[in-house]
RNA sequence: GUGGGUAUGGCGCAGUUGGCUAGCGCGCCAGAUUGUGGCUCUGGAGGCCGAGGGUUCGAGUCCCUCUAUCCACC
């Protein structure tokens, strides 16, 4: 392996070592080596996201294997709503639930005190939301999400945080940061418990704290130097890509990732589109997710290197291409645009599986050229042509 | 053959005692969606209201004939 030499230890919290090698830098961007109890992953890298322990639109585990992924991302907050992370601990935790064996990320529900915003109500102590599904009320503080990702036994857990709307007030944003970073001590202190029980599943459980601060630069910096003191194995930008324009964020991204310790990973939440990603990686970040690939690929909305296409479009309905020529995912090496469009508007569950399949394979493709690229020192070159791609949009 | 019902954009229907640019759902054509509620949202195209005649200032609405179709009965 090309990454095995020249590793680099740094200490993690209970003397466990992680072990995350920068092997190549190109101005900012970083290509690293990130070693885990469930495998290595190579960064820059993107997180399949598996919200309740599957990519929606019917894809397996197997599949994702097949598509060449590294890690997968699950969510607190829906897994232990629907089917309980109790349930899942007596089963032997995630991975053995849902047969997988590399690297898991899971959120921590701080992204539904968002997204769910109509459905709780934050106070100090935590989180009370009305569930979605049933309506029942759960609550969740920085221990509870701990201790359900704990029994979810995921390779790296997120912080419990408020990520905040964009357009949120100075005043609301600079109490909701601060209330994150409380939370954040409280989050470090259980997973250090946590980790110390004879009767958890991994032990080594890393966690990521999350930056907050919404479109304000100096709420932004001073957060992000506050949650560098706490020595985590891994620091997340989270409360981008909610409604802010793109300017806004990468400026944010260019001012929080220079304090950011550049011998951990740096994570980028929920983000992006593959140029977001592209501009991302110029400034240093190496942790990617998003629902794009699988919610877009559900929605017939398939990324190639020339763009993004619609398959829904009339004028595909006779197009015997696949969706992307030279495209070697299993959809594109048998099926041609007018039959998959066929399947997404008869509704057939194929046709959204060989949509999201094909989307996770074009970004971890990417992902691997971006790698590919940062080793050969051509990074800028490799953008630029990409975005050039993307922007040209299909002959 | 007799009696009754129905004919309104691709499909299913609303259209008040006749009144102004005929609506709705689905479908169709496009667009949105960034730590996922298999959703949701936003636009757009498409109808000489079965055919012909009549009453009226004015008919999808009322009258007559025809056609098609459905139900019941012979």
């Amino acid at each position: 392996m090309l990454f095995d030499h020249n590793s680099i230890l740094f200490a993690g919290k209970d003397g466990t070592a992680l072990k995350y090698t920068v092997i190549k830098q190109e101005g900012a961007a970083k290509r690293a080596c990130f070693e885990t109890v469930h495998g290595t992953v190579q960064t820059p890298v993107f997180m399949n996201v598996g919200t309740v322990g599957a990519i929606k639109g019917a894809v397996s585990t197997a599949d994702l294997e097949e598509i060449g992924t590294q890690i997968e991302l699950s969510n607190t907050y829906h897994l232990h709503v629907r089917t309980g992370d109790t349930l899942i601990k007596q089963f032997g935790g995630l991975h053995k639930f849902m047969s997988w064996n590399r690297p898991i990320l899971t959120d921590s529900g701080g992204f539904q005190v968002f997204s769910l915003a109509g459905l709780r109500k934050i106070k100090e102590e935590g989180v009370y939301f009305q569930s979605h599904i049933d309506g029942r009320k759960i609550f969740m503080g920085p221990e509870e999400s701990m201790q359900i990702q704990s029994n979810l036994a995921s390779t790296i857990a997120m912080a419990f945080d408020e990520c905040a709307p964009s357009k949120a007030d100075r005043g609301y944003v600079q109490a909701s940061v601060e209330r994150t970073t409380r939370w954040l001590l409280r989050c470090k202190k259980e997973m250090q418990r946590l980790n110390g029980l004879e009767d958890t599943i991994n032990r080594e459980q890393l966690l990521f704290g999350i930056n907050q601060g919404a479109v304000y630069d100096d709420i932004r910096t001073t957060h992000a130097k506050q949650i560098c003191e706490l020595d985590l194995d891994g620091y997340a930008i989270g409360g981008l890509a909610v409604g802010e324009t793109h300017e806004e964020m990468y400026r944010i991204i260019e001012q929080v990732t220079p304090i950011l310790p550049k011998d951990k990973p740096t994570y980028l939440m929920g983000v992006g589109t593959p140029a977001n990603i592209l501009e991302a990686v110029e400034r240093g970040v190496d942790f990617f997710d998003c629902v794009y690939p699988s919610r877009n690929g559900r929605h017939g909305h398939l990324y190639t290197d020339r763009g993004k296409i619609n398959l829904f479009n009339a004028k595909y309905e006779l197009d015997a291409r696949p969706i992307e020529e030279g495209c070697t995912c299993p959809a594109c090496r048998r099926y041609s645009r007018a039959y998959i469009r066929h399947l997404l508007k008869a509704k057939e569950m194929l046709g959204m599986r060989l949509c999201v399949t094909h989307n996770l394979f074009f970004y971890n493709r990417m992902m691997a050229e971006i790698r590919d690229a940062l080793d050969e020192g051509r990074f800028a070159a490799y953008k630029r042509e990409k975005l050039a791609g993307f922007a040209a949009g299909e002959s």
